[in-house]
DNA sequence: GCCGTTTTCGGCCCGACTGTTTTCAGTCG
């Protein structure tokens, strides 16, 4: 039951735009494939069990009677007749074709049926040979340009985690204000809503009349390619390969361009969309209505006032439900940092961490945490030199000699047990039952299939010793893939027990996602945020988990590590 | 293909940049 997944709904759906957009079908059908895909990957609940119980799918924003049709068939069947016939009819190299920077459907299909390109090598051919310039709406420019771009297209498909491209951001920033005529530099687009990725770097400037900051912008010293330069609007490529887009645009307009270049497109076409139903015209410009003049826009907050609407954080918009929830005056009360008393999920020098108990204990009290658990890998985790039984509670008694000179943090006893392949725990019950929470994760064996991963959890979770799982999906952003989980069994079954589920902090991990913390928060699981910290310094990737959870909509009531810990205690699955 | 407090048909967000054009189409965000 319920074997098939969400987000493989979603990438059928998105496949079947791809192949309409390829044969030149109407855009807005194009759209509709795309605007489902969208809310079902957002979706937090499981279609096909809606389907299996017979819930109307219509009910859905962006599913009609089709669509909806088409969700039933695939979960009932496994595949799409639609989609069948499409990869018939269009040849497999199309689509890679569709991903060349500058490569629309109208040009494509010049290409296809003036000179038969059908993939990738086939274009190279053609640009190297000269004839795709003597094509219709071609030139030697757009030859060039195509033979560039396919010369890079490895290196700029890839999307980078949010913390790497901090660094770079952070740069772009301090530079750009040295632009003559720069009044306010902000970062805008998925960084600024801080998703765990990013694709590109999205910065917004306000100037003066006569500024210098497109030139200052393309003298970045880490530039590498000049994509394109006008007034108001540039685009370059750094040399990691990382495009940045800058816009340029007077202090009146500030509010509105910073949404608009914020997002996410699809808040923002709905944001758009409720302004037309007033009447009004909602461009980067500023918010204007029927004679064309401007009524709001300097700020952010009287673009949505113009709707009708209370000011919404860049976390929340992505069209899941955050417009209606601001309607009715019922978005969430988010997360901050300041929330958060303690850490759950540590390793010292013991395991596989490069810090020693005292440092560790050091930089967490620095950091104003009340306590701080120490969690070793146990014994089947050789490569992290994991702990055995009697090398755990001799690490236990360290742990205690240690508490006993410090002042104002109390660090915890812990682990951080192997789930074995089978669901069993790595370390005795009678181990367990000795520390003040464990936590259980799964290190190994991560392609079993989705029944055999969610019974291995399900299983792990009859353990009463068992208080958290940690990175549930035991992701890696760019290196490995979520498992395959039945996350709304796991998130049952969490509830039942009073298992609480981890929000891993480390930039690589945000494991929980943000949907996944989503919909932890609405079947009532506990969230605790951890930095999963290997040195001191990690100690602070609990900003990364924080972002993670405002996109999650979780409060500070939703997460165990907001609580003293005399309360956490108490909260503690063991304890209750 | 979706959607509806003017509509069940005829709309569907809106503007910048580029290159190939002699006034605009295609692409992108």
């Amino acid at each position: 039951m319920n074997e098939v997944d969400n987000q493989e709904i979603a990438a059928q759906f998105e496949r079947i735009a791809e192949l309409l957009e390829i044969q030149g079908e109407n855009p807005f059908r194009v759209r509709a494939y795309r605007n489902a895909a969208r809310t079902i990957q957002n979706l937090p609940r499981n279609l096909a069990s809606m389907v299996a119980a017979g819930e109307r799918l219509e009910e859905l924003p962006t599913i009609g009677k089709d669509l909806a049709a088409k969700i039933r068939e695939f979960v009932t069947t496994g595949s799409l007749r639609k989609l069948r016939e499409l990869e018939r009819a269009v040849p497999p190299g199309m689509r890679e074709l569709l991903k060349v920077p500058g490569l629309g459907p109208k040009r494509l299909r010049v290409l296809r049926d003036e000179l038969g390109i059908r993939d990738l090598a086939a274009l190279e051919r053609a640009a190297r040979e000269g004839r795709v310039r003597q094509l219709p709406g071609f030139g030697e420019k757009s030859e060039r340009k195509l033979l560039a771009e396919l010369n890079e297209l490895q290196r700029r498909a890839r999307r980078f985690p949010w913390a790497e491209a901090e660094a770079l951001a952070t740069r772009l920033l301090a530079h750009l204000k040295t632009a003559r005529g720069a009044r306010r530099v902000e970062m805008a687009g998925s960084y600024r809503r801080l998703r765990d990725t990013v694709g590109d770097l999205d910065i917004l400037v306000s100037a003066t009349r006569d500024n210098a900051v497109m030139e200052t912008f393309v003298a970045f010293e880490r530039v590498e390619r000049v994509l394109s330069k006008g007034r108001t609007r540039a685009s370059v490529v750094l040399d990691n390969g990382l495009q940045v887009d800058l816009r340029v645009v007077p202090r009146a307009s500030f509010g509105a361009a910073w949404h608009y270049f914020t997002g996410s497109k699809a808040h923002n076409i709905a944001v758009r969309v409720m302004g037309v139903r007033r009447g009004l015209k909602i461009n980067e410009y500023g918010v204007f209505d029927q004679s064309g003049r401007r009524i709001a826009g300097s700020d952010e907050s009287s673009l949505y006032a113009q709707v009708d609407l209370p000011w919404i954080p860049p976390e929340l918009r992505e069209k899941r439900g955050e417009l209606e929830a601001a309607a009715r005056g019922g978005l969430p009360r988010l997360i901050e940092r300041a929330d958060l008393r303690g850490d759950l999920h540590a390793h010292t020098t013991r395991s596989d961490g490069e810090d020693d108990l005292a440092t560790l204990a050091r930089a967490a009290r620095a950091l104003g945490h009340e306590y701080l658990a120490i969690t070793e890998h146990s014994q089947h985790l050789r490569i992290a030199q994991g702990l055995s039984a009697d090398a755990l509670l001799a690490h236990c008694d360290a742990i205690d000699a240690l508490n006993q000179n410090l002042d104002g943090l109390r660090l915890l006893k812990g682990v951080e047990v192997d789930i074995l392949e089978d669901g069993a725990l790595d370390l005795p019950d009678e181990v367990l039952a000795r520390l003040d929470l464990c936590l259980g994760a799964i290190h190994s064996a991560f392609g079993l299939s989705r029944r055999r991963q969610t019974e291995r959890l399900l299983r792990a979770m009859d353990n009463r010793w068992l208080d958290i799982i940690a990175h549930p999906t035991a992701r890696l952003l760019g290196k490995r893939p979520a498992c395959e989980l039945d996350i709304e069994r796991i998130l049952e079954s969490a509830r039942q027990s009073g298992c609480a589920l981890e929000l891993n902090a480390q930039p690589l991990r945000l494991d929980l996602d943000d949907i996944h913390c989503r919909m932890a928060r609405e079947h009532g699981v506990a969230i605790v945020i951890s930095s999963d910290a290997h040195s001191a310094r990690q100690l602070d990737n609990l900003r990364y988990g924080i972002a993670q959870a405002r996109r999650g909509w979780l409060e500070a009531g939703d997460v165990l590590n907001c609580l003293s810990w005399d309360a956490l205690r108490a909260r503690l699955r063991r304890n209750r």
